[in-house]
DNA sequence: ACCTGAACACCGTTCAAGT
DNA sequence: ACCTGAACACCGTTCAAGT
């Protein structure tokens, strides 16, 4: 015991078994996360600087799966377009993380080159460069949100006194997920037209002043 | 000791203390709250159910305090402005509830009123039954958003590694407080010209159908 | 009915000791 | 360099005991 000669942990193996215990739904901690490494929870303080790195380092790793891969040439708007449908499909296909990333600076260097290129998209797109990090963060916001109520589309109101309305209306949905890809695709094209009209009122002030 | 003869703690008093910690900035819990009011831990349980029974009755205290009071007779687009920036600033005057609320279902009967405030606006204004949850979703995320920004306006991101944009963008920003302001506005002038464009759209379908 | 106090099964983090 | 094990200051919740 003590130190074995050949290393049990690595960071990637934390990272490793983090994402897959974030994935099975239970309780994220360091403690359990030592658990299922049979390990002790001091172990990984030697590789990582503790809860807020560990969830940091899987946010990376998502966002390498998920948002690397976009071609670089396409129209501003088709861009924006597929980096926020493969956000929400990180967060779709992984929703237990959503809960552990809202509150966490963004340091993680893989996420930070997909918000960077998403800045990149928006600035040649011709948008002002003090409206782009609004923009992108009202993007992320939706994603985020439609991810967080893909995980639990049941549990976002419970009423439990009388409504006018909104009893009704959650009866009426298709259940679940279906909904909240509906959802999904409202609030996307509303955005994007949003967007659109923006940037050609930008550009007809920009012709007048000329 | 034990029971005593006049009862130390009302639903009420506890909600009161619950805000006050929570609002302070240091971390929430039951234990915490318990030592703020000099009580026992488990003598919170005689009158609440737990931890999020707590933060739910705190967030329906301030859905009475912002969100009530507001006109009934205003036209859908000015009323949903109203609600969108009162739910703002309940969030930029209380920034600390936003990480406790974001996660919870919402039960509390004042903001589960408020939602169905929003619902009949949103159907009186014309929008079609199965969108309305959608569109009070989307305005949520974003008032939500909007208040998590302004808390930590700072710390949203932090670039360790070199940046295509997203640096000079960052340092380019007024600071603080008044760049999330401004970004609300924009925000918020985007979803309301979507929405009025969405909801033109749909009685221009109408009116062809008839 | 309403409080205490002990108990339980947890947290996240630090640090000396061991190889 | 990398692990253990003890320690610390916490969590949230349950429950018997007391008045």
């Amino acid at each position: 015991m003590a130190r074995p000669r050949t290393p049990v942990l690595t960071a990637a193996r934390i990272a490793d078994a983090a994402m897959e215990l974030i994935d099975s739904g239970k309780p994220f901690g360091v403690n359990a996360l030592a658990r299922a490494l049979s390990v002790q929870p001091s172990s990984l303080y030697n590789h990582l600087d503790g809860r807020r790195a560990i969830i940091e380092l899987v946010r990376g790793r998502l966002v390498e799966r998920y948002m690397s891969d976009i071609p670089e040439e396409l129209p501003w708007d088709e861009a924006v377009e597929l980096l926020v449908r493969s956000e929400r499909r990180m967060y779709t296909e992984h929703p237990h993380i959503v809960p552990l990333i809202v509150t966490e600076t963004v340091t993680d260097a893989a996420a930070i080159a997909s918000y960077d290129h998403m800045a990149g998209v928006l600035l040649r797109g011709g948008f002002p460069e003090e409206e782009v990090l609004v923009l992108i963060q009202l993007l992320d916001a939706f994603a985020l949100g439609s991810g967080l109520d893909f995980a639990a589309p049941e549990d976002v109101w419970e009423p439990t006194t009388p409504t006018l309305h909104l009893a009704r209306l959650l009866a009426l949905q298709p259940s679940g997920k279906t909904r909240s890809d509906q959802a999904f695709e409202i609030g996307l094209e509303m955005l994007l037209t949003a967007l659109r009209a923006r940037l050609a009122a930008h550009q007809a002030t920009q012709t007048d002043a000329s």
